[in-house]
DNA sequence: TAAGAGTGGTTCAGATTTGAACAACGACCC
DNA sequence: GGGTCGTTGTTCAAATCTGAACCACTCTTA
């Protein structure tokens, strides 16, 4: 149960370096420069709300939540989903994008410096292809 | 990135995971159960307040509103700490032991059919260090 | 021994998350 | 067509987390 210890404790101190940095370097929670990214990576900036909430792992209704606050700081859009009249799209804005290319080195340089680096090469390869194989599981079984 | 990427995705989705089965099994909260555990794992089943928030990873504050929870359920009481007159001491209770007893199996049950049974031993022992390693940078640097 | 600085916990306001309830739409079957 | 069921996103109340402000106590230092 080291395994698990270890891992529970470097999540959750991880993610409060990542909250601060984030915090100090844009503003952004680190749910939302979660959001953000998701909808970057994806062809045509956007995404169903529900298929957003999958992929970052929270309820639909914090997603709508930080959807508002990402809206009302202009990153983001809602668009009506051509098609499906209930369906609502997220869509990254031209400042959504710019705000992504101005984090993105910092946030990452966090990662790097705190988890990436720390560890050797092999063990990164090894932790990647096991972190992938338990993700897969855990979202075929939910 | 792919891993860090894997990473936050199976850390969010076993945190969802977690604390579905320990609501259900004894209407815990993830991090209260974190707290009991700490508590169970100290000799004499007691710590500071600013330890076993340092150990658990969450702010002053929320220990302080998670302490009173767990003693309104009568799993830890509140002791004065012999020595220093400002300081307090959780302390599990028997209740607090029994019922980590019952709950403790199914717990590790999920963590272990979701995690450690996935990957083999060598990427767990893999996995084991490095997250350790991290974890001694990132408490060392906090 | 009397500041002055530091520590330990709590309190407080504000932000965020969750699940349940809800409303609106789509898909399907008769 | 119309009814039934599943899906989509939002709203709502309740719970929780955080950081800042705050007391109470401890430790140094002159």
């Amino acid at each position: 149960m080291a395994a698990w210890r270890a891992f529970l404790s470097t999540a959750h101190l991880l993610e409060r370096r990542i909250e601060e940095q984030l915090k100090a370097a844009a503003g952004l929670t680190h749910p939302q420069y979660e959001i953000l990214t998701r909808l970057s990576d994806t062809p045509g900036h956007q995404m169903r709300m529900t298929e957003l909430a999958k992929g970052v792992v929270v309820s639909k209704s914090a997603l709508t939540y930080q959807i508002t606050q990402l809206e009302k700081a202009g990153l983001v859009e809602r668009a009506t989903c051509p098609g499906d009249e209930r369906g609502v799209l997220a869509v990254l804005t031209d400042a959504g994008v710019r705000c992504l290319e101005r984090v993105a080195p910092g946030h990452l340089e966090v990662v790097r410096a705190y988890l990436i680096d720390r560890i050797s090469r092999e063990e990164l390869h090894t932790m990647t292809t096991a972190m992938q194989k338990t993700e897969t599981v855990l979202r075929a079984s939910g």
